[in-house]
DNA sequence: ACTTCACATTGACCATTGTCAATAGGAGGA
DNA sequence: TCCTCCTATTGACAATGGTCAATGTGAAGT
């Protein structure tokens, strides 16, 4: 076993590592993660994703263009994303505005975390 | 534009944010991280790649119990989760030994970070 | 040489997924 | 009301992916 061992606090030991690495992962951990990673897994969303990030909104029309992708493939991408916790939606008048969840985001990275 | 300016070096304009979040993907980078979140989409590879983080080394006749599935299927995965760079095999004798490779992890992990 | 053991590869099957044309829904303007 | 615009949904198709039985490969022991 090779868990790093940080300290001893409260009679309990504190290890160093995400729960990757901590000890094997559950079922429901793991198919729970892997809804995540599946989001990300499609370059195109990660393209979306980036395009999202990189400012503060954006309309699902803005990303069209950028993505060359049809209306209905960005609904299905959008649609994935959302569904995963990485992005949300706000419908104002006619157009959908679409903004990351910066804690979803992180939430992924810890748990990759070595 | 959302860009969080840290400061100025040598001048040139220093932001705060991992390449998601600083600007919008380039098609060759989406296309690279994209494969390696793909291997992390599947949830009996999470698992797998959690039950070799969280020991030095495993061989592979020693996931097939925790994992509940055939050889084939466990070589199968193994191949995917090294061809994405996040575990690596050594043949010794008649065992295949794998580990993880901790700097792969840590470069998904700072991709996703906000 | 023969056998055994650990792993890789092949082939087949079914499920899932990315894509777009066509259509539907719903909000705003004339 | 009618029309236009933006987005979501449906349906269809090809491509990809997870799984396992069968087979191949290669190393170690007898």
């Amino acid at each position: 076993m090779a868990q790093r061992t940080l300290g001893v606090v409260d009679n309990t030991v504190v290890n160093c590592c995400s729960p990757l690495v901590r000890e094997a992962l559950s079922d429901e951990e793991a198919q729970a993660m892997s809804l995540i990673f599946a989001a990300l897994s499609d370059p195109v969303r990660l393209r979306l994703l980036s395009l999202v990030a990189s400012v503060d909104e954006v309309c699902s029309c803005n990303l069209e263009g950028p993505l060359s992708k049809s209306q209905p493939t960005v609904s299905h991408h959008t649609r994935i994303l959302a569904e995963a916790g990485l992005i949300v939606g706000q419908k104002r008048g006619r157009w959908m505005w679409w903004s990351v969840v910066p804690d979803r985001l992180q939430a992924a990275a810890t748990f990759l975390q070595p």
